[in-house]
DNA sequence: ATGCATCTTGACCATTTGGTCAGGTGCTAT
DNA sequence: ATAGCACCTGACCAAATGGTCAAGATGCAT
């Protein structure tokens, strides 16, 4: 059966891919695309250096795979609004899902902070396009909000961005809030914490909370 | 006169320093410590690589000077202030002169970036020594701030990060910004807008304002 | 002019880089 | 058994890496 041939050299092939891929997004996030060498991600995910190239092909298609990888995960994030939903529920849903996203893929966050560093040359593309639609259709929605005197009338531009850049944080200064707070790493319970303080913070400074 | 000995080699010599001071800021925040090299840098600095290791020593010595330098601007930023002080004008002030730093140094932002993304290596002692303390006690003002009433009851170091995070933004994602902003650069008008939107939302957020 | 210190740089070195390739191993359908 | 296929890997390559060094250029006080 046909099934059965996979069973096991698939079932490799499978492994030696996420073994390859997870130890690749490590290596990027740390050192970048031009700081990371097949070599180092080869000793990461205990394979010869032959055995990754034979699988992604390249150094170059290995990283632009997990760009891909981390988009897609973005993505799923991305849910839609309309005027008619409530602001501070939308806000916080907003806040939680991209804190949630950087609590479970902090490799892949690092990673993508790493790319726009470099001035994001695989990722102009997205930004441009995609990315900048998403955006400014959510801006419309919250101009209209403000316009309906549900929250101030603040830049909502500048208002993704700050929910962007204050979630972003926890994964790319991951080292420095550690370092500062002599933490191991964050529990779930910290990640909780912060989400709720930068909920709080965040929906009453732009005039959006329970009740007046 | 031994000054005027100086004043030419000296002055060629702090011209090549500052040169190659700057490129290399430049492309360390680039392509990090590992992905920078220093052919790339003395192509930068408009110099043959011998010499700028002439100048400079080697690679990681040049990497530590970026670093130091970009550490004395940012103490340069951190004053003290006293639970006697208004918590809207030190908020603000920190905000503002935060965003400053990252708005005159973008590169050394990104340096800064670049060597938390890979664990801080070369800046662990100064995370939790210096730094740590100087976040410590400004913490313990805003607990007693919090304590008088004169603002809510947040997580002073959640704050400060927020602080940190949503100014810091503007450097390290300055690619996204302006790729989703359609921009070529941030103005400074841009970059007061900002800087006011920021202070809004964030002292409104935690209970700073100027009346109740 | 001469001595002295600083500056400049091409040639060179060992090591590492991304990538190729030929020759293997092991499994399965016939 | 054996042909076919996916998987595996050491040996190898040209190019780039950080760094050294010796030989020279430059400028200045004497």
């Amino acid at each position: 059966m046909t099934t059965l041939v996979s069973s096991d050299s698939t079932h490799a092939r499978q492994r030696n891919e996420q073994a390859i891929l997870a130890a690749a997004e490590q290596v990027f996030a740390c050192h970048g695309y031009r700081g990371a060498s097949v070599q180092g991600i080869a000793e990461a995910a205990g394979l010869p250096k032959s055995n990754v190239l034979y699988y992604v092909g390249s150094k170059r298609q290995l990283y632009v795979t997990l760009l891909e990888r981390m988009m897609a995960r973005w993505n799923a994030m991305l849910d839609d609004i309309s005027i008619e939903d409530d602001p501070a529920e939308v806000l916080e849903a907003f806040i939680r899902s991209k804190m949630e996203l950087t609590r479970r893929h902090p490799q892949g966050s690092r990673l993508f902070a790493a790319e726009i560093l470099q001035g994001a040359p695989f990722l102009q593309e997205y930004l441009r396009g995609e990315l900048r639609e998403w955006v400014q259709a959510r801006a419309r929605v919250f101009e209209q909000w403000a316009d309906k005197g549900l929250m101030d009338p603040v830049d909502p531009v500048w208002l993704i961005f700050l929910i962007w850049s204050s979630t972003q944080h926890y994964a790319d200064f991951e080292a420095q809030v550690l370092g500062i707070t002599d933490r191991e790493a964050l529990s779930e319970t910290d990640y909780r914490r912060i989400t709720d303080f930068l909920c709080g913070v965040i929906l009453k400074g732009c005039g959006v909370s329970a009740g007046p």
